[in-house]
DNA sequence: TTGATATATTGATGAATATCGATGAAGACC
DNA sequence: GGTCTTCATCGATATTCATCAATATATCAA
């Protein structure tokens, strides 16, 4: 659904975090961790929220998990919110 | 914030609502009830949301009340997903 | 195998939210 | 004035959510 997509952005944490991914093209999650001031959990829940909605995906490399947005489905927010 | 701009998307019958403030320019409440299928306290409700996040604005022309996008603020939203 | 580090999951708790019925406020019409 | 219609607000309730501590999983190194 769309309202599901909208919903993963209802929340500071996770507008911060793809903020970030916009910026940088992979973002580890430890990096969130030591700029968000937040339990590492609790970063970890936000990141599977935002996984579960389609907006970010993941790939682990080694030890790290590396995030990074998924476009397409970046797009069709942005294109809810134009006319037609 | 941004976050509590997403966050008054974050809802199927608020999307429902801006998709319609889309398509037409102008929609009065009772449009919204008779089409969403809630209570006319409920609808009344999410557009308080809207307003708040400052998405929509109402004028109340005699009984009825017609509410519209506010395009600025959704032009916000459509930045907030892109890079920069 | 043992230990250390990086993520993910689980469980609990307090706060926020969607919904409705009842009520209030304000205009239109007799 | 009195009544009806339209919309907003209030009060209550059930559900959802953000957060953390504790624990589990996974990878690397010695």
């Amino acid at each position: 659904m769309l309202a599901s997509r909208f919903k993963a952005l209802a929340d500071p944490t996770r507008v911060a975090i793809v903020n970030r991914l916009a910026a940088a093209d992979e973002v580890c999650v430890c990096d969130f961790v030591a700029a968000l001031d937040l339990a590492q959990p609790t970063i970890s829940h936000h990141l599977k929220v935002l996984r579960d909605a389609g907006l970010v995906e993941a790939s682990r490399r080694g030890t790290w998990a590396y995030y990074r947005l998924v476009p397409e489905a970046v797009d069709a927010l942005r294109g809810a919110l134009s006319a037609g």
